[in-house]
DNA sequence: ATAATCCTGACCATGACGGTCGGAATTTCC
DNA sequence: GGAAATTCCGACCGTCATGGTCAGGATTAT
C-alpha cells in the first residue's frame, strides 16, 4: 500500500515543470539538479509523461519539457495514473477487470471494501492539482522556522 | 498503490475466523479448503495474526485459531496493519519516520498530499470491521441472481 | 561542427513477494 | 503408549517489479 518512487519522482518532476510553466521548456538535466534525482531515470519517466500527453518536448540546445496545460488543470491523479498505471488496491476493482476472472467473485466478502478504498484514494488524488502543490509549498517555506529568508528572493 | 496478497489473504482468513466466532477454534486446514488458499502460506500469516494479538491458537487434534475479540471490535485496518505493517504511501509519512531523514523535507511540495492520502486510506480501513464484512457478504449472497435460496438458512 | 538536449531500447542488480519444505512441539483420542 | 491432527518455526526458493544505468541515435541552436 505505497506509492512507487516512480510516481513520486514523476510528480516531483511535474511540479518543477509547473513552476517553469509559461517560461519556456525546462530540461530534465535541470530537474535532476534541483530535485537530486538520477537523470537517466527521469528521462524514462519524462517519456511516459510525454506519451501520456501531459508534457510536450522540445529537442536541441535550449530544449526541454513544458506542460501542455496550465498547472491548475493537471491533477495529481493524472500524473500518477500516467506514470504508474491505474491505482487499484486489488485486481478485481480495476477498470479493465474482466468480470468472472476471480473464481470467488460471488462469495467475496471484501470486494466492496476495496472498491470504497479505490474511490477514496482516487478522490484525494483527483482533487489536488499541480498549482495547489506548488502553492502549498511556498506557504510552507514562508512559514519556515529558524532562519527567516528575504521573502522577495524567488529566482 | 495496491494491497498485497498477504493482506488480502490475511483478511480472508480473518473473515473465516469471524464466521466461526463463538464456536471453538477453526483450523487453517479448513480455511485453506474453503478459501482455496495455500495452507503452508496461511500458517505464516496466522503466526503474524497471533503475534499481533488478533487471534489465539489451540494446538493438538481439535485445535485451530479463534478471534480474541468479537468481530465487531476488529477493524480491517488492524488486520492489514498486523500482517503487512503500516500502510504508508511514502516513507516520510509513516509514524516511525525520523524527522530529517529526507533531505528535501523542508522544500517538499507533496508531503501534505501524501499525509492526506494516508489519512484517507486509514479512515476507510478503520471504519470497516469484520462483522460488517461477513454481513455484507450474506447480503450479496441473498441478492444472488439465478438461483434464489431459502432466505432463512443462515447456519 | 559542436554541444546540448531529447529519445529509445537494452541491460542489470536488488529486494519483496508469494510460496514450499522439513521437522519440531503439543494435544487429543484410541 | 502410539497415532493422528494440529500449531509452530526457520530455512529456502523462483519470479517479478522496481529503481537505475548505459550506449548510442536523432534533433536543433549557436
Amino acid at each position: 500500500m505505497r506509492v512507487s518512487s516512480k510516481a513520486h519522482y514523476g510528480l516531483r518532476m511535474m511540479t518543477e515543470f509547473a513552476r517553469a510553466y509559461g517560461r519556456g521548456p525546462l530540461s530534465i538535466a535541470e530537474v535532476a539538479r534541483v530535485e537530486h534525482l538520477p537523470l537517466a531515470y527521469l528521462e524514462q519517466l519524462a517519456g511516459l509523461l510525454r506519451r501520456g500527453g501531459l508534457v510536450e518536448s522540445t529537442r536541441g540546445v535550449h530544449g526541454g519539457y513544458s506542460l501542455t496545460r496550465s498547472p491548475e488543470l493537471i491533477s495529481v491523479l493524472e500524473v500518477v495514473h500516467t506514470v504508474e498505471g491505474e491505482v487499484s488496491p486489488v485486481e478485481c476493482v480495476s477498470t479493465d477487470y474482466v468480470s468472472g476472472s476471480c473464481a470467488r467473485e460471488g462469495e467475496c466478502a471484501s470486494r466492496g471494501l476495496w472498491m470504497r478504498l479505490k474511490e477514496s484514494i482516487d478522490a484525494v488524488l483527483r482533487q489536488t492539482n499541480l498549482a495547489e502543490l506548488i502553492h502549498d509549498q511556498s506557504l510552507l517555506e514562508a512559514m519556515a522556522p529558524a532562519e527567516p529568508r528575504p521573502e522577495t528572493s524567488h529566482d
